[in-house]
DNA sequence: AGGCTATTTATACACTTGCACAACAACGCC
DNA sequence: GGCGTTGTTGTGCAAGTGTATAAATAGCCT
C-alpha cells in the first residue's frame, strides 16, 4: 500500500493544502482553539501560532478574521460566557412545574456536567483573574452576574409566594446573594475536586442548604422517583 | 539650588548605585514585586524585567536568587497561599469565646478586608485558573482547601456539641461543604463587586446563611453591643 | 584603610511573540 | 474552461522573552 498519508512532494515548493471555510464557521473554529488553548496553557501559552495550530490553520489568518489578537480573546471570553449563562439559564425554562421543581432543578443542573467542568472552570478563573485590570472584562463579568442573580431572585420570589410569604425586596435580595453563593461554591468545589463528590451530592448539599436559607420544610414529594 | 536628585555624572561611564540588601529581604522584595505584576498584568505580564523592575533592581539578580522564573512563580504562589490561609484561621483562634461566637468571627474575618480584597482575588484566579493543567498547583489548591475545609469541620462540631446535638460523620460533612461554599461563593462576590454591598452586609448574610444551614435558632445576644 | 567576596549591574544571545505583506491557490461566476 | 476575487499561506521583521555570563562595586573582616 502506498503512503496514503503523506503524498510527499519531493522536490515541489511544496505549498500547503488548504480548503476555503464560511466565514462563521472560521471564525468560531478560531474562537474554540483560543478557548482550548488558554484552558491547557493560560493566557500566557495563548499564542497565535498555538492557536492557529489548534484551529488547523496558519498564523496569518487570524488576522484576517480579527483586528489584533485582544481582539479574539474578547470575543472568545465573550462566547464562553454566552455559552455559560445559556446553559445555566435553560435549567428555568420549565414549564408546568412547581416553582420549588424548577428552583431544584436549576441547583441540579448547575452542579453537574457539563456546568461542572474543570475546564470551564479554568477558562473562568483564568479570565476573571484580569477582571480587576481590565474594565471591559469587569463589566461583563458584573452583567452577567446581576443576570444571574436576577433570575435566581425571580424564581425565590415565586417560591416563596407559593408558600403564602411575601417577603420585602432587601429580604429577597438577601435569599438571592446567599443562593447565589452557595451554588458558586460548590460549583468551584465540585471544580476543582470533583472526585471528591459522589454524583449528585452536591446538588443534594446544594438543595437541602438553600431550602434551609429560604426556611422551607425539606418535603419528601422530591425523593421519590 | 543644585541639582540634588539627580547628581548627573557627565562623562563617566554612569553605571547605577546599588545597595546590598539581606537575602531574606531580597526575596521577599522579588516575591512581592512578582505577586504586584502578576495582579496587575496577569501571567503574562509578569517578565522578569517588570517584576525587577517593579522590585527596584535589575532582572539579572532574579537568577541570583531564584533558579529559574518558574521558580520564582512558584514561591509567590506558596507565599499568596500562606498569608490567606494564616489570616483566614487567625480568627478561630479566639479563647474564651463560645463555639458559635467563634463560628461567627470566622465568617465575619473571612467577608471583610484584608480577605475581601479585589488585588488578592486577581491572584488567586490567575494561579488557580491553571490548576487543571499544572499537578503542582492543583494539590497546593487541594491541601488548602482541605485544611481550611477540617477548620471549619471542627467549628461546626464544637458548635453543635453545644447545642446538644449529636451528627454523624457524613452530615458534618455535608455541613462543613455546605459553609465552605457559602463562604467562598460570598467572597467571590464580595472581591468582584464589593461597591454593592454595604459594610458587614455580606458577613451578615454569611453568618444568617450558615446558621440556618445549621438549623440555629437566631439568637438576639450577637446584635446588642 | 585596604582587600575579598558575594551581590548587583550590564550586556549578549538564542528564541518567541504579534503583526505586516506579498505570493499563491480554491472557489464562484461568466 | 478560463478568470477574477479573496481566503490562505509563507516569510520577514522589530520588539520582547528568559537565560547565561562577565564586569563592577558595596560592605564586611582584619
Amino acid at each position: 500500500m502506498p503512503d496514503a498519508a503523506d503524498p510527499a512532494p519531493m522536490n515541489a515548493p511544496s505549498r500547503r493544502k488548504f480548503r476555503r471555510e464560511g466565514e462563521e464557521r472560521r471564525r468560531q473554529d478560531l474562537i474554540d482553539a483560543t478557548l482550548d488553548s488558554v484552558a491547557e496553557h493560560g493566557l500566557e501559552g495563548a499564542t497565535v501560532r498555538t492557536i492557529a495550530l489548534r484551529a488547523g490553520v496558519t498564523a496569518g489568518l487570524i488576522r484576517h478574521y480579527f483586528p489584533g489578537k485582544e481582539d479574539l480573546l474578547q470575543e472568545a471570553y465573550a462566547a464562553l460566557m454566552g455559552r455559560m449563562t445559556e446553559q445555566a439559564k435553560a435549567a428555568l425554562l420549565m414549564e408546568d412545574a412547581s416553582p420549588r421543581q424548577r428552583l431544584a432543578a436549576f441547583v441540579t443542573a448547575n452542579l453537574n456536567a457539563p456546568i461542572i467542568d474543570q475546564r470551564v472552570f479554568s477558562l473562568w478563573a483564568t479570565f476573571i483573574g484580569r477582571a480587576g485590570a481590565d474594565p471591559t472584562l469587569a463589566r461583563a463579568h458584573r452583567e452577567g452576574y446581576l443576570g444571574f442573580r436576577n433570575e435566581v431572585e425571580a424564581v425565590v420570589a415565586e417560591v416563596l409566594a407559593a408558600e403564602r410569604r411575601k417577603p420585602d425586596a432587601s429580604e429577597l435580595r438577601h435569599h438571592a446573594i446567599a443562593i447565589n453563593a452557595i451554588i458558586d461554591g460548590l460549583w468551584i468545589e465540585g471544580c476543582l475536586a470533583g472526585e471528591m463528590f459522589s454524583p449528585g451530592e452536591l446538588a443534594a448539599i446544594g438543595i437541602k442548604a438553600i431550602e434551609a436559607e429560604l426556611g422551607l420544610a425539606p418535603e419528601k414529594q422530591f425523593q421519590e422517583k
